[in-house]
DNA sequence: AACCATCCGTACGCCACCGTACGGAGCCCG
DNA sequence: CGGGCTCCGTACGGTGGCGTACGGATGGTT
């Protein structure tokens, strides 16, 4: 399905089935001869482009960031205020967590967290998701600290749903009671604590 | 340190061992060779206890079934009440994230949430701990359909906190921050809708 | 047409792991 | 002391993946 007109691959190519494989079957199954197979081509080929198995998973990686990162903040962005993009976030992340094949990839980078070449990768993702949810919060009018705490648990519900509808499915809500649970969450993270005002410490 | 008066091994010590191998390096890390070697004893004594590899794998998820679902359930059941039980559970493992292994071991299983031997194990041991959540929340005085997306949000912000702390320890809350977090997590959950009381839907 | 760079297939050696065959040590029981 | 059972080591074949060597095809350039 990807080498009809081209009659030799490129890098990209390689990379971006990497990108696919790893969605599928995290990073084990970023393995040069199965995706050669897929490719209809041989190792022969990868290793004109790349020098070792592990740049490959490099540039997956790489390009899983790049998406990553782009592609929610520029949509999100189109919502004109913080209320509004927090809320477009949520419900975009918390929904469509079935099926964002980024999110496979997430979650199958989990087992690898400790590899040299994932580690730096999901510690740059999270720290640019978490610093976006704290501007968010921040223009709200909260407090940096309150800010803070309100993004990390708003992330780690992401993380958490994610992972949730990724490993058991049948127990992460959908349709009426997604969209009641995604209402309360968002209503519980602008909440600004109805009982008590002064911050107890 | 494992074989010191024991001549013999058994099941239940390559059981054990892979278990822990399972938390180092999620189910790929359960491996007869390099287990055999961790043991001091080779493949021979292994396929004399069991069939497979499969076998062990099996094992192992069953040890970490029922020690991730005893442990925790009888260490917060030794409070009182359902609202002291609530904030042992979230204290407990939102704290000891970084910690406890069974957290390792439910990360490292994501990769293969699809494993016809893990799926089922990471079913069943979500489906009691959303179960018991809900019977805390119930408790409280929610009705069922709000106990149930308490019992959801708690469960997830869980998970994303685990997640965050076992992939990007850097970012997961430590100390005096942590604490500020779980109280404010703990008087969400507890919250009960102090400006909107009725649905703005 | 000859040439050179680009791109890729084939074939090979290597390693890690699975599973099997088989023999032998150790021990209990007579 | 001899047989039999339990437990395990050794040795082997098979598979899947990595990386290398090398030759050949293809296409542009002069």
């Amino acid at each position: 399905m990807s080498r009809a007109g081209r009659r030799t691959l490129t890098a990209d190519d390689w990379a971006a089935t990497a990108l696919t494989a790893l969605a599928e079957g995290g990073t084990r199954a970023v393995a040069v001869e199965p995706l050669a197979a897929r490719l209809g081509a041989t190792k022969g080929s990868f290793y004109w482009h790349f020098r070792s198995r592990d740049e490959l998973l490099a540039a997956a990686l790489d390009r899983w960031e790049r998406v990553e990162t782009e592609e929610v903040i520029r949509t999100v962005e189109a919502e004109p205020d913080p209320l509004a993009r927090l809320r477009a976030l949520l419900l975009l992340v918390l929904g469509a967590t079935t099926e964002r094949s980024g999110n496979a990839v997430e979650l199958g980078l989990q087992g690898d967290a400790g590899h040299p070449l994932v580690a730096p990768v999901l510690e740059r993702v999270s720290r640019r998701r978490l610093a976006y949810l704290s501007t968010l919060f921040t223009r709200l009018g909260f407090p940096a600290a309150e800010a803070e705490r309100r993004s990390l648990l708003a992330y780690t519900a992401y993380l958490g749903h994610a992972q949730l509808a990724h490993a058991t499915p049948a127990l992460a809500p959908r349709g009426e009671t997604l969209q009641a649970y995604a209402d309360e969450v968002i209503r519980t993270l602008v909440d600004r604590g109805g009982e008590d005002d002064g911050p107890a410490e």
